[in-house]
DNA sequence: GATTATTATGATCAATTGTTAACTATTCGT
DNA sequence: ACGAATAGTTAACAATTGATCATAATAATC
């Protein structure tokens, strides 16, 4: 009888999935179903998962031992990655100018943001499990805002100066966490709301990190300047 | 029998729920879907919703055609009842200095912000229907950050170069969503990501605010000289 | 206190879900 | 060419889902 005959309860045949080397097959489950969940979100059922692979349901069974792991499989090929490990050198660079440092890593990180898979694999990978997200944001902190506020500082303060404010920077790496979610927020724009998008991303993006830039050096001088004004006679004044 | 007993099939006994008027009932489960809605997601079932508020899943029917009216109406609920109509007037309001004006905005929008049901309802709505957002978003633009930055123009800038520059502020205009992405994503850190939050939360509105300030001056300032080289004795001209 | 209008409940349906297992098709070594 | 190993499919189960409807409980009216 004909492969394309309908089967016994009637559904229209489908050709039946190539046999593939079972790594093949694993890595090809785990790409499809990052681009399923990503626009479908990890609610979706693993029937139509399939389905939109070529293959059948209880297949995904073979290689993953429930759905929860296929879940995590894909999470973490989307956080771990999708990391670019150099960015923390582009930023450390003190050999180009600090403006052009951070326009090339936020440049290159809206390029992930602007992909549909960063932004809301990490959206609803926090809605399903609280806390998930925790060593990405570990990552961020440690390799990039620390770094970012770390090089503004050099940039902006004298040795003494620096020293002396080191003690309390969290409002300098909020300004960093701003300037991370202004970033961000392009990519929710696209892919979260489906709203207006900037009508320039990356001369937008300049903007962004020449106005951050702006504010923490305002903030920087100003801190500075007060701590100068309470210990006068010794180091730590300095002006531009 | 005592009315404490247990039903046929054996599960525990709840106290009937009481009877109430018909619009206080609709009320009440409005009141308490948004809450069981903005902590477990829209594709929360419908079972546990009606047992969180004492009551039978069939009675959600008496009030709501089906799920998804019960959603939309809570989404109408958050977004339309939340606004808060006099943000405009707080922004425009030129007899106080701007800054004072943008901070008691944003520390008003800071408070909604952190009440989970803004965060979660806005993102579960948009990967929900897309487009659902777009009325919400307008409003935002023309009530919030076209004021904005047209009171930053009458700050910084003069007559004729806030005309000339009139023609293209797309890039002031990505600043104030910059600076709206700075204050929602830190409700996203709590709500979304459940990940630390800032120590100080108005300082860091504070702090934002001040550096939006400080950017966007530079920004308009910049562009200003610029019109002023490029075209001496004119108006209108503006270079990039 | 009996009648009536209104509100809440319980049981049930059909569809969909994750998951398992028995079965079939294909490939590869010999 | 044959058989064993591997990959893929079909069919089914139990649990959960949104939705419906007849009925029971309560409040309002007289």
């Amino acid at each position: 009888m004909s492969l394309s005959a309908l089967t016994a309860t009637g559904k229209p045949a489908r050709a039946r999935a190539p046999k593939l080397r079972s790594s093949d097959r694993r890595e090809m489950i785990l790409r499809q179903a990052l681009d399923y969940f990503a626009a479908n979100g990890f609610t979706a059922s693993t029937r139509d998962l399939a389905t939109a692979m070529g293959i059948t349901q209880s297949l995904l069974y073979r290689y993953f031992p429930n759905k929860q792991a296929l879940i995590e499989a894909v999470y973490d090929e989307v956080t771990l990655s999708r990391w670019n490990p150099f960015w923390e050198d582009i930023i450390k660079d003190r050999s180009k100018p600090l403006e052009g440092r951070l326009e090339e890593y936020y440049l290159d990180y809206a390029k992930l943001v602007l992909r549909h898979e960063w932004v809301r694999i990490l959206i609803f990978a926090g809605f399903e499990k609280s806390g998930i997200n925790d060593r990405l944001f570990k990552l961020l902190k440690e390799r990039i805002f620390r770094p970012v506020v770390a090089e503004c500082i050099a940039e902006y303060c004298n040795d003494a100066a620096a020293l002396a404010i080191s003690e309390n920077l969290d409002l300098e790496l909020e300004l960093v966490w701003g300037l991370h979610a202004s970033i961000f927020y392009i990519g929710m724009r696209k892919w979260v709301y489906a709203t207006n998008m900037p009508k320039d991303v990356n001369a937008t993006i300049i903007a962004l990190v020449s106005s951050f830039l702006c504010g923490m050096k305002a903030r920087l001088l100003s801190r500075a300047s007060n701590l100068a004004q309470v210990t006068p006679p010794r180091l730590g004044e300095q002006a531009h």
